[in-house]
DNA sequence: TTGTAAGCGTTATCAA
DNA sequence: TTGATAACGCTTACAA
């Protein structure tokens, strides 16, 4: 194997030390402009790459982040990713991404994994199962800076990065109200995960602000999955009185329910109008597109790396937590847009 | 911060040398009993952690690989990811994902990157751009395994894990000729590729093989998205003679098409049949449901992931290069099914 | 401005 | 079977 070069095989070279050709790399004030050239000329000519590892044991550093996703082959998480990844690559963190499928004991697993790593921060969305907060309080201990985005838990000194669920749902709730529905049944989901119980709070706000009638049987809680949709669909248009509009916190459910609703012969949004939450590309492909809330999730990755970069910075200083909350935006499709008003 | 524990913390406790923990941590053989227990129970004990990276400068190795795809959040390379996961976590690796969203200058940068990430060995897919060969060589310079999955190139000694694209798209050219297709379009895209190459051989040889007339001008090459499939169905549905299927080598631009022609008032399957490739999710949950061909990922994954492990282990012995093939299996679905089959 | 030397946490080699 | 020591490649006081 050709041993690769080191900062000794420089030094001998230019007969130096690998102290000063240590310092010549990394521009260290403290050496003079011919040396820093000299070396910096020879270091490219002998193809010098830097051990990150050797950086990384003396340093404490490994410059690798964990950014831990439910599962990482959805639009929304593989953006949020992408957007971590355009912020984090110019400074040299490279990005370790584990998936949980939404199971503790992988959540767990994926922590340990990336701790015994030496990852420098931990950027993740936490899984549906009720982790443990031990997990979490052994990570402050050891100093390795986490940041929640988008499915947060309130510990205290824990930054997040967000988007205002409470007001995504209010709005989608205010416009399929002003489509003229009056009975809006919500899909919700584990609702001891905040973006869960925003959302459905910002629905039952929108209902009540709006004088409809809040009724709690119209709210279902499931799991975002298409199957999951169907099946919630079909309890909600056996009741005695039906609801003329679902506001999903998934655009997974809001699809399983749209496919339900059409089965039982029903039109979109004539009959029944439909509202997901996340915009995932599918939502705009199908035939009956779908109005859903986008949350922006490329901006959330860039934010939650900014986030990491001043608190892995801040070293042994007073962590000032950060919680950033984004505005989403509605967009409106076929889904929920009745042409003719009529209706109302 | 609460320093972690090292083995010298350890020996310093119990009165040994760290050499002797280690060995005892190793399971080495030139150990006593006896010791080799009180050290492990002492380890756990007092919550120590092998420091990897530590472990990484010495053997030379970071237990890091890099995986390369085009993109991370299509349910195929998903799934692949996932596949190689499990065939690498229970082996003390971690995966570190890069995209290269198809751009040649982020597939060489990911490569340097990762080499410079010290990773142990890179499994990728190539993007659709064409990579200078100069970056692999350099990669086999170094002793750096590479390993491609799905979307390969033809490198002398670089093992491939790869499904039979060929057999793939002849299964599905072959099923439309027996829904009574006559008149069967084919998306194609980049040939420079493999994997588009022998899509389109498969289907030609299908075509002829069956005693249909092969026109040259039903091939159109585009590339893997919704917009393009639309764009290039327009086309068609503007020949003379226009086709009555199209077997799309990608499931977006089968999707694409599908959304065209519905548009122009030809029903699927009855005027026009469509396939597509890769049995992505949607395909599945469409009101119309596409015929695919799925390429079992996961498999795909966890083969790749062997081979590497394989490789790694062989240290300088000669390699012997795999070419693994898979072979691939037709989903028929409402896209492509006459019910009726008088059409014939 | 440059050199010396210690140290990061392991593992491997040699000696005891 | 265990201990002493060097080495992996780099950074950084401290000394010159």
């Amino acid at each position: 194997m050709k041993k690769k070069t080191t900062i000794y095989d420089i030094a001998e070279k230019l007969n130096l030390t690998a102290a000063t050709v240590s310092r010549a790399l990394n521009n260290n004030p403290k050496i003079s402009e011919k040396t820093r050239e000299l070396v910096q000329a020879t270091a490219i000519e002998m193809n010098y790459e830097q051990n990150t590892l050797a950086r990384a044991l003396k340093s404490g550093k490994s410059f690798n982040v964990g950014v831990i996703v439910p599962r990482m082959d959805s639009n929304f998480f593989a953006s949020v990713i992408r957007g971590i990844e355009e912020e984090l690559y110019p400074k040299g963190y490279h990005v370790i991404v584990c998936q949980t499928h939404d199971q503790e004991e992988l959540e767990t697993g994926n922590i340990m994994s990336l701790l015994n790593a030496q990852v420098d921060g931990i950027l993740m969305s936490i899984s549906n199962s009720k982790t443990k907060n031990k997990i979490f309080n052994s990570l402050s201990q050891k100093r390795v800076p986490l940041i929640f985005f988008d499915r947060k838990k309130d510990i205290s000194g824990v930054s997040s990065v967000t988007i205002d669920d409470y007001n995504g749902s209010y709005l989608a709730t205010k416009h399929l109200i002003e489509q003229g529905c009056k009975r809006i049944a919500h899909l919700s989901n584990d609702r001891s995960l905040e973006i869960f119980k925003n959302r459905y709070l910002g629905y039952k706000q929108a209902i009540i602000d709006h004088g409809l009638e809040f009724d709690e049987d119209l709210v279902i809680e499931t799991f975002s999955k298409v199957a999951e949709g169907r099946k919630v669909a079909k309890q909600l248009l056996n009741l005695a009185s039906p609801p003329d509009a679902i506001f999903s916190s998934s655009d997974f459910t809001a699809l399983g329910a749209i496919q339900e609703i059409k089965e039982q012969g029903f039109k979109i949004p004539e009959d029944i109008s439909v509202v997901g939450f996340s915009n995932e590309p599918f939502t705009r492909f199908m035939e009956l597109s779908i109005t859903s809330v986008d949350q922006s999730p490329i901006e959330m990755g860039r934010k939650a790396a900014k986030v990491f970069l001043e608190e892995v910075d801040a070293k042994d200083s007073k962590k000032n937590p950060q919680q950033i909350v984004l505005q989403p935006e509605l967009i409106v499709r076929k889904s929920s847009l009745k042409t003719n008003l009529e209706a109302i």
